[in-house]
DNA sequence: ATAAGTTGATACTTATAATATATCATATTA
DNA sequence: TAATATGATATATTATAAGTATCAACTTAT
């Protein structure tokens, strides 16, 4: 299992409008190249990050912005915009514990707890990066690229 | 995206092994009464159980046990046993960025050691809970019950 | 006003992975 | 040697993510 791909489609989205705000009109079909993914994806996901406040993206108006400085959006933000883990959780618990057996009436209660704790130490550290951190880096190396 | 069921069962087993060892002779049929879980499936993961030490399986020899002190059995030990995240990671990197712009060439040696942080606090987490944490709870629930 | 370009929405397809199922070989033990 | 258990394998089913095709709706520039 692995976290959806939305979340690092949606870091490289933020990146490219940011770095590119200046030079290009930054389209989904630009983003599309850039990350090479589908552009239905693209715009699935710009949706999202609009709802959550971090873009702005208009129908038929093209120039996608950000909505937001980069410190002020976390990994944490980018995860819960794009849906990354959903309401069921980061554990999928087997779905069928036997309700006549002592442990597998009893087992759910007494683990639920501590998958909850150690999917919030994840979330927590992703509450700790910011985007800047990211931008920051790849413009860095861009400029060490053009020497 | 969800880890695997196959950690939640792992857990489900050893406390069953350990609850019942007195009371019935533990088999993976039994286990996968408890589970609800298909017998293959279980046989799998006691198979991985096995190979890392936890439990002790013989092909015809009916009787499974554990081959390890609870308190020595930990959250992340069995995530790793059964392989819960692949060495490819925890996070599904878009796969296909575009080498020729200087965003996709650059992005993912930007993002991907943030990435190992955000899996190494979740993995960290896991190495503090033990397996007796869980069967004692289960234990405690049990003899409510019976009151 | 209209044409060109862009985002929004939807339906369908494809790819992948997890789990279930069926079946039989192999080992143990009474 | 019969009964029972685990080991192994091949196939089917299911769920989900991502790709693709298509067209409607909106914006903007001419």
């Amino acid at each position: 299992m692995q976290i959806t791909s939305r979340f690092t489609i949606a870091v490289h989205i933020i990146t490219c409008i940011d770095c590119f705000k200046d030079e290009y009109k930054v389209t989904s079909n630009f983003i599309a190249q850039s990350t090479g993914v589908n552009p239905v994806i693209i715009r699935g996901v710009l949706s999202q990050l609009k709802e959550a406040g971090m873009v702005n993206v208009r129908q038929g108006a093209s120039g996608i912005t950000l909505a937001k400085p980069l410190d002020e959006i976390t990994f944490y933000d980018i995860y819960e915009a794009v849906d990354s883990v959903k309401d069921v959780g980061l554990f999928h618990f087997h779905e069928n514990p036997n309700m006549d057996c002592p442990v597998g009436r009893n087992i759910h209660a007494a683990t639920d707890s501590r998958l909850a704790q150690v999917q919030a130490a994840m979330e927590n550290k992703m509450k700790q990066i910011k985007l800047s951190d990211v931008v920051d880096e790849v413009k860095s190396k861009i400029k060490a690229e053009n020497k």
